[in-house]
DNA sequence: ATACATACC
DNA sequence: GACTGGTATGTAT
């Protein structure tokens, strides 16, 4: 087990995954972060999870002892015919775009305050960071980070308040655009976007220039294009800052492409995955193309079947259409709070919250699911499912409070120490 | 159906 | 002193 413990596995350590973070002195910055963070219930907390996935990194060795040539022949084969029925249905006749503004908020911040060009700075509070201009990541500040951290290692970053409605502004703005080249654009986020390109330039013959010189400069805006949503979404954060990024139309090119590209850049394949995929020898896409056999013995049907399309360069070749939304929740971090009667008092807030969004949108839903982190960080859910919908604060109320109730009594004596609480509600009709 | 984990922005 | 918030989905029971 202890392989696996060196500090510089452990999560708290720069992500460097990120565009603008190459040639810093990594070493420097992760002593930083280490320092700020060693000893506190946060990273206590990172520290059991890390050995979580060390323990599930022991047992998937433990089973692949149990792998017989047999069995791998037997899958070898199985991967094969696979192969075979994905190739035939290839398609490399779309050309998907994926748009994704640049350090998007921050971006929209210098532009309103042009001070700020020069500055490393960063949009969030001490607590945490959404973004960072270019400037700031030369020292290591990044998103996700705490601003407390962020200050120790650049003490000269100017941290601005978030302010959603002004992304949200620019972001519709920014839409309105994205629906001149593709009315069927997918939204990813504020600053971030598929678009569906084939038509556009059988009609017009040219790439637009207004994608990047439109009025709204403050924010560069790379583009990954590709023919399917899984390569453009790589290919977009191939030449950031500024830069646009086409992968060619032929398998060749694609498989090319994917052959030297690290698991890790792959959409859906996040930290914990990396790290199992590695224990196995597999860093790079190819390596996943050569280990399917293993993969499909070792992992679910659905987390083999995805290794596959993406060693194969394949990924969704059409945008799908906007789904019905699936859920909608509200949390709230705060100092921690102990007393049941403010426990209480702050639920029916969030239920009223809740309640609020629920009837902007007229959703019902089913399922009320009661969320409580502790001060070690430590996350609870609890869920009841009603055989008839509900939408009013008072209706929801009545649900996350015996749900809390329950999470009380079964901790008592002792109290609920919590640092979160939310709710969530889902089955809608 | 529920709980928890992973992932994305 | 301070380590988010919202949504979807996978995995396990």
């Amino acid at each position: 087990n202890f392989q696996y413990m060196e500090e510089k596995n452990i999560k708290m350590a720069l992500n460097d995954n990120k565009a603008g973070m190459e040639g810093l002195d990594r070493d420097k910055i992760n002593k930083i972060i280490m320092e700020s963070s060693k000893g506190s219930k946060f990273y206590e907390n990172e520290v059991k999870r890390e050995q979580q996935v060390n323990q599930r990194i022991d047992k998937m060795m433990l089973q692949k002892e149990q792998i017989t040539e047999q069995h791998l022949k037997k899958a070898q084969a199985q991967v094969a015919r696979m192969v075979v029925e994905l190739e035939k249905r290839r398609d490399l006749t779309r050309v998907i775009v994926h748009v994704d503004m640049d350090a998007f908020y921050a971006a929209v911040e210098m532009r309103d305050c042009p001070e700020l060009k020069d500055k490393p700075m960063a949009v969030g509070s001490m607590s945490m960071l959404s973004t960072s201009n270019y400037h700031a990541r030369k020292y290591g500040v990044r998103a996700a980070m705490p601003g407390f951290i962020a200050k120790k290692l650049c003490p000269n970053l100017v941290i601005v308040p978030t302010n959603f409605d002004k992304y949200r502004a620019v972001s519709s703005e920014i839409r309105e655009i994205f629906a001149d080249y593709d009315p069927n654009f997918m939204p990813m986020s504020l600053d971030e976007a598929y678009l569906d390109f084939t038509e556009h330039l059988e009609k017009r013959q040219s790439w637009p220039d207004s994608l990047r010189t439109h009025h709204y400069r403050a924010s560069s805006n790379p583009k990954g294009i590709a023919p399917n949503m899984m390569l453009a979404k790589v290919c977009s954060d191939k030449n950031k800052p500024n830069g646009q990024y086409r992968l060619p139309s032929t398998r060749e090119a694609v498989m090319e492409f994917v052959c030297n590209l690290p698991v890790r850049k792959v959409s859906g394949i996040g930290k914990v995955s990396e790290k199992l995929l590695n224990a196995l020898g597999i860093s790079s896409c190819s390596h996943l193309g050569q280990k399917m056999a293993l993969l499909s013995l070792l992992f679910s049907e659905t987390a083999w079947h995805h290794f596959l399309q993406v060693s194969l360069g394949l990924g969704s070749a059409f945008i799908p259409r906007h789904e019905e939304r699936k859920s909608m929740s509200t949390e709230r971090t705060f100092k921690e709070m102990s007393a049941a009667e403010e426990q209480l008092s702050l639920c029916r807030e969030l239920c009223e919250d809740l309640a609020n969004d629920l009837k902007k949108e007229g959703l019902k839903g089913k399922t009320v699911t009661l969320k409580l982190k502790n001060v070690n960080f430590e996350v609870k859910t609890r869920a009841l499912t009603l055989s008839y919908p509900v939408a009013t604060a008072d209706e929801i109320f009545a649900v996350a409070k015996d749900l809390l109730k329950t999470e009380r009594d079964n901790e008592s004596p002792q109290p609920l120490r919590l640092r979160l609480m939310g709710n969530q509600i889902k089955q809608f009709n």
